[in-house]
DNA sequence: TAGGATACCATTAAATCCCATAGTTTCCCA
DNA sequence: TGGGAAACTATGGGATTTAATGGTATCCTA
């Protein structure tokens, strides 16, 4: 399963390539395509990416009834239209398309911020006050993470942790 | 299930290099990642820390529906950014990146501190300090520890905060 | 043929592997 | 039960590989 942990800054050069993270690119390891689906992230001025296989589960899972809700449908339509598939070279680097570093504010530098199933690609700048805000915003709700790691309905971890 | 007991004191050497306990290590045999997943603990000036497993099944529940609040959604990514999977050498070692000592103001030594599912890395001087102060505390409201009952189909609380 | 895109090559800084040592602990056998 | 051998843990240092990055050449298309 894929897990994306870490953040990291990488360059844009003139071309508009940037290397994906070692660690993220060995996460990718063994998917069906050789790179990353990215499209922008549809609440924050930040970029959403991941591997084609969750693409293809939550392709797979918006014909199965009952699991979303109209608007949510309608979401994933948008998102599927705005994604790219951006494939690595041979040095682990991907071209960013213009449309995605304009919705970030991307341009001479790229963070890549894991988010556990997803990544996101910000404008370094951007994520400082961003993730700034996020935990202001939990301390004056009193918000606290339980770290709940089993899902309810399942027993212990199978593989044994 | 993994679990960490009791306490060791370990050196870092000048490349950020620390051993793992070995019982750690035994602990960890068999998960798909060899090594630990540290990240800042949050409340304390320590670093929290456990095996790409619990990571995993954490990750797994964030796609489950109705788990998480908006803003507990928002605090685990932040999580995932600040984790970084570090691998053991040949020799059961890790380095540690420069933020994560940082934050738990280690240089030299660090104090490896079992927690049961997950355990923790402190600078020894300062976990002295933390455990006494806990202890105070703890006496002075009359805090007794009980086992409690393990619900059905939950691991219990989780590490962290 | 010009322009953009893709493939190919080259460099350096950093991370990782590999080897070596010392001090324990464990094990085995007399 | 005592002695010694073997195994393991923690630690240090040097050598090798890899990651990230920049540049050049080739290709395809408009």
């Amino acid at each position: 399963m894929a897990l994306f942990l870490s953040t990291t800054v990488n360059k844009v050069d003139k071309k508009g390539r940037v290397s994906v993270p070692a660690p993220f690119r060995t996460t990718l390891a063994g998917q069906s395509f050789a790179g990353i689906v990215a499209f922008p992230s549809p609440e924050l001025g930040a970029i959403d990416a991941c591997g084609i296989d969750r693409m293809e589960a939550l392709s797979a899972s918006l014909d199965e009834p009952d699991q979303y809700s109209h608007e949510e449908l309608d979401l994933a339509r948008l998102i599927f239209a705005q994604a790219e598939q951006l494939a690595f070279d041979d040095t682990g680097r991907v071209v960013l398309p213009r449309p995605l570093g304009a919705h970030a504010h991307i341009t001479s530098e790229v963070l890549f911020v894991g988010n556990g199933p997803t990544f996101q690609m910000w404008q370094p700048q951007r994520y400082k006050t961003y993730s700034q805000d996020t935990l202001k915003q939990a301390a004056s709700k009193g918000v606290n993470l339980r770290l709940r790691p089993i899902p309810r309905g399942r027993n212990g971890p199978g593989g044994g942790s």
